[in-house]
DNA sequence: TTGTACGCGTTATCAA
DNA sequence: TTGATAACGCGTACAA
């Protein structure tokens, strides 16, 4: 299409690689050089093409970026945030999609990216041997969002942890019938965040000497429909929770309205822990563990161009924090000794990590 | 790194370009040579270098898609739909996010995708008459949602007709001081939907013959904080109007907040439509207007692809339906005439569209 | 059906 | 500081 950079050589009356230099800002270039390569070059229109400068170079400034979905909050949340500390450093953001099990298996197996990126970065994926190999032989920068890995860096926050938070709060509110709602995707095993919750879950219940009902632990699909559907069952046992820990604050706003559209309140019959602080947990009055997730896109961005542009540092595992955002949606169960509640929920209100840029 | 076509030639014995021939699929090959050339392949886990290719062929298999936001519902979907009807006919997606005016006219002067993409997809951003001319310039297939466009092709709803079901459905339950509740970005220009959604209600009035007061007209963030907050102002009115139509889903479930916050009901004391049939609408109970949005990012896509492998067809321009999803959270105004209830939200469960991949 | 040889547009090496 | 030229790896006329 537009002029190559032989046409601006000829323009400017010097050779192809002195074009190249002046456009790439390399020293060593007159001024004067400089000058007359540019006009030249914005007289012409010219544009370097983008193949042919990877084809000498052997770089792409791409990205490719992983993720199981695109349309739930910590995801959303997480690859904005990455694609933001990209296009400030001049790299791209090639986006591949692998929600379901066959799409994951085809993106593993032909590995579309190859030869198209220079560092990947894959969103709460916990990855198989197979699929580590298959990264590993890329050749090229990994890093990982929202999980632990031996093979690559990662950033991430502790879920077990997190969990323990939320759980832990409704233990020492009094609740000992505490539910979990766990999420399910279409390939069960994609995201790790349930697994590692549910973990926590268990540890605080076992802590506090609470006996684990299995039955008090039940999964979903992991959308606000999902929560709905899960507490209804809850809801038809015999004897249902008092409290309920939702894997996410999605879940959990369906576990609240499930919970209000049997005719009980939250929290007076049921408490709700959700896990995320999604927008919407604060305008809900929900109690949650907030996580950093805007933060560990963007950190996980930076890992990957300090790798690209320095060689690789140290093979990070960044472990954020996570905090309980005590609000309206828990207190101690119904019929609680008064002394249970000793310490009202202060009802503190997140500060919402504002997007860094624009 | 792997291999070059030249070393699986030799190993095959045969030339390059049959390498390049079999590897392609191209019909005159024979059997057997397509055999060895898949084997030799195979074993030395050769891959065509994407770049060289690009150069040699001029196409990407890549198209950019632009947006303004990620984290939005509508944005969300109409991406991820878009990825995946792209993603199964082996495009890759080029993701650019242009949320600030400010990375928007980067964007639109450096035209980083140029000699990246066959192809670009702009996700709700009314173009300017420069930014027209630059999509122009690079002499691609273009292709917009959610807005008309002269000079691209377009799939979208119509914002003023899916406004006005909106606030006729308030009219016509009795109300007459009815608000709207409007979202403003980083670049107030940015986005269409609000101005023609306001279109749409001031039409429904004035054919209603009720005054239009602009002090029932206001905006905020088009999240559900800036719904709160624009709520928070009309409720703080010495008359508070008896409905609101909010320009979004996101706005409206936080205008509902900030009623139920001020110690009033929805919908007895104010109703509330919203705009697109979000996942937490059905959840909430908020009557709205739906669009589909998934059946707009993939229109898109196809549109674009149609284009990329025939030959552009005609320019068009498909507006895709509304619907008013009827919820609990419009009623007749507090105190209308008996006669005013004649038609009770029928709860219609609005259809979920489901994904369709996976 | 297959092979030869050139072009795609840059960058990098080396010599001047 | 600048220029000539050889890669970079593939696709594709054209010839066989």
């Amino acid at each position: 299409m537009g002029a190559s950079i032989h046409e601006v050589a000829r323009h400017a009356g010097v050779s192809t690689a002195t074009v190249s230099r002046a456009m790439r800002g390399l020293p060593n270039v007159s001024p004067q050089t400089r000058q007359r390569v540019a006009r030249a070059a914005a007289e012409l229109g010219y544009v370097v093409t983008h193949s042919a400068s990877v084809l000498a170079t052997g770089r792409t400034r791409t990205v490719a970026v992983v993720a199981p979905y695109l349309t739930r909050w910590f995801f959303a949340q997480v690859i904005d945030a990455a694609g933001e500390t990209l296009a400030d450093n001049d790299y791209g953001v090639l986006l591949y999609n692998v929600a379901c099990a066959e799409s994951r298996a085809r993106f593993f197996e032909r590995m579309p990216l190859r030869t198209r990126v220079d560092a990947v970065m894959l969103v709460s994926l916990r990855l198989s041997d197979d699929e580590t190999r298959a990264l590993r032989k890329l050749g090229i920068p990994v890093a990982l969002v929202g999980v632990a890995s031996e093979a690559f860096p990662s950033v991430r926050v502790d879920d077990a942890d997190g969990a323990a938070l939320a759980v832990r709060h409704l233990v020492d509110l009094g609740h000992r019938r505490i539910a979990m709602v766990a999420g399910v995707g279409e390939a069960a095993t994609a995201v790790p965040a349930p697994a590692d919750r549910r973990r926590g879950y268990l540890e605080v219940l076992r802590g506090a000497g609470i006996a684990v009902d299995p039955s008090l632990d039940v999964s979903a699909a992991a959308t606000f429909d999902g929560g709905v559907e899960a507490m209804s069952r809850l809801l038809a046992r015999r004897v249902p929770p008092t409290a309920v820990f939702a894997e996410s604050d999605e879940m959990a706003l369906g576990v609240m309205r499930a919970v209000r559209r049997a005719g009980l309140r939250v929290p007076d019959d049921v408490s709700v822990v959700g896990f995320d602080d999604h927008d919407l947990a604060d305008l809900m009055d929900l109690t949650t563990v907030a996580q950093p997730a805007q933060e560990q896109g963007a950190l996980a961005a930076s890992l990957l161009l300090d790798a690209l542009e320095t060689g690789a540092g140290p093979p990070a595992d960044l472990v954020l924090p996570t905090r309980l955002v005590p609000r309206r949606s828990t207190a101690p169960p119904r019929g609680s000794a008064p002394l249970g509640r000793r310490d009202a929920p202060p009802l503190t209100r997140a500060v919402a990590g504002p997007r860094t840029a624009c």
